[in-house]
DNA sequence: TCTGGGGTCCTAGGACCC
DNA sequence: TCTGGGGTCCTAGGACCC
């Protein structure tokens, strides 16, 4: 952890509700939900009627009779996100994108060449408005998780930098619901025993914060509380599981329609595994019953694969030995996902007295067969003196 | 607050190994 | 025959995030 402020957490602002506002004149300065069933997402219009994402559908509208209901598009959000974080790698490469709309930045090396993080930052915002035509607000700080806090601090587009000597300043006064980890259920807890702000937790010992909350969470957040985070910003981070799931409706689903359902959502995850060229060992299906409570049953394969019919195999296989369970409680969620996942790599073992290139079309069409036609980005040789590492077939 | 779809990380017990 | 300490992997659940 450096001694100055060089961390940015830049996140875009309502972020699907905008792309809408951006793409449709008409929306702009009106209150926008984005999704049907339930808010995706609210342009600030709406949130200032009280409408939340993740609402139903039927009590935002009572909110917020005047809003614009509109279907969500995932593609134009995917394109916009790709838009952004192209502006973000031209600022510096040392990007970590944490979800589709924000990610941390680490601008430390680049006061001499471009400036101080203020400026960095303040021309970050306005090439994300000139380029994408989005608000994006930007927290800097001397910690990620205080840049983050930063930045929900200062939302909507806004800028804010905490410098070092006013850190604690800044966090104590803060409602512990700002800190990032803390939900409803650690709130709940922390309020009961009267532990409202930040500065409320940092007065506590560690030892009493572990008997609270576990030691996990109570280790974590007594660092929070103290702005301890030496995280840094790591690029290149990938998804560690994939899925797909589908909510059903309250009326019961027979065994056979459920196993159609999944099949559909195997096929869906592992064409994305595919065409990402990852590869993944543990199958896990995810149930929601009738009175919403969860529940995961998961096998572990011993190869990793990204084949429809193995997942879908193991896939059903879950779900018919939780089939009693369906039958007494009702299902009102099924989804799947693929974990563990790992490179997708393929590794081939050839005889040392063979011609790798000579191999190399075979292993080629192998690989393709396996993962689909885009999977294939690069092939490494490895042995005694094939060189460290060969960048080859871009595709 | 009556509920979508996509993820992350942590915990805890049991199996199994040395 | 009884037993320690340490590690990894797997399964299931829970809290949290956008």
């Amino acid at each position: 952890m450096s001694g100055e402020a060089t961390i940015l957490h830049a996140d875009l602002d309502a972020f699907y509700a905008s792309v809408e506002q951006r793409d449709d004149p008409r929306l702009r300065g009106r209150a926008v939900i984005v999704g049907g069933g339930v808010v995706l997402a609210a342009s600030y219009q709406a949130k200032a009627r009280g409408v939340r994402s993740g609402m139903g559908g039927a009590q935002a509208r009572r909110l917020c009779p005047d809003a614009v209901v509109v279907p969500p598009r995932m593609a134009a959000y995917s394109a916009a996100s790709r838009a952004v974080f192209e502006v973000f790698r031209q600022t510096t490469p040392l990007v970590e994108g944490l979800s589709i709309d924000e990610a941390f930045l680490d601008v430390g090396g680049l006061r001499r060449l471009v400036g101080p993080p203020e400026t960095i930052a303040a021309g970050l915002r306005r090439a994300v408005r000139e380029q994408v035509g989005l608000p994006i607000t930007v927290g800097v700080a001397r910690t990620k998780f205080l840049a983050k806090v930063a930045s929900g601090v200062a939302k909507p587009d806004g800028l804010l930098v905490v410098a070092p000597a006013g850190e604690l300043a800044f966090l104590h006064p803060l409602p512990v619901e700002r800190l990032w980890g803390v939900g409803p259920v650690t709130a709940d807890k922390l309020r009961q025993h009267r532990i409202r702000t930040v500065g409320d937790v940092a007065r506590l010992g560690e030892a009493t914060l572990v008997s609270l909350l576990g030691p996990g969470a109570g280790r974590h957040l007594h660092a929070l509380a103290h702005n301890r985070d030496p995280r840094p910003v790591q690029v290149g981070r990938r998804r560690g599981s994939m899925g797909a799931q589908h909510a059903l409706g309250r009326s019961g689903r027979r065994p056979a329609e459920l196993e159609a359902i999944l099949a559909g959502l195997v096929d869906r995850v592992t064409r994305r595994l595919r065409s990402a060229a990852r590869t993944g060992r543990t199958i896990t299906l995810r149930l929601r019953f009738a009175d919403y409570a969860r529940a995961t049953r998961s096998h572990t394969l011993a190869k990793a694969t990204a084949d429809t019919p193995v997942v879908l195999g193991a896939a059903r296989g879950l779900l018919r030995a939780a089939q009693p369970e369906i039958e007494r409680r009702g299902v009102t969620l099924i989804g799947v996902a693929v974990g563990n996942l790992g490179d997708g790599h393929v590794q081939l073992t050839l005889p040392w007295d063979r011609d790798p290139t000579a191999e190399l079309d075979a292993a080629v069409d192998a690989v393709r067969e396996r993962f689909g036609s885009t999977a294939l980005t690069r092939a490494v040789l490895l042995g005694h003196d094939a060189g460290p590492e060969m960048p080859l077939l871009p595709d």
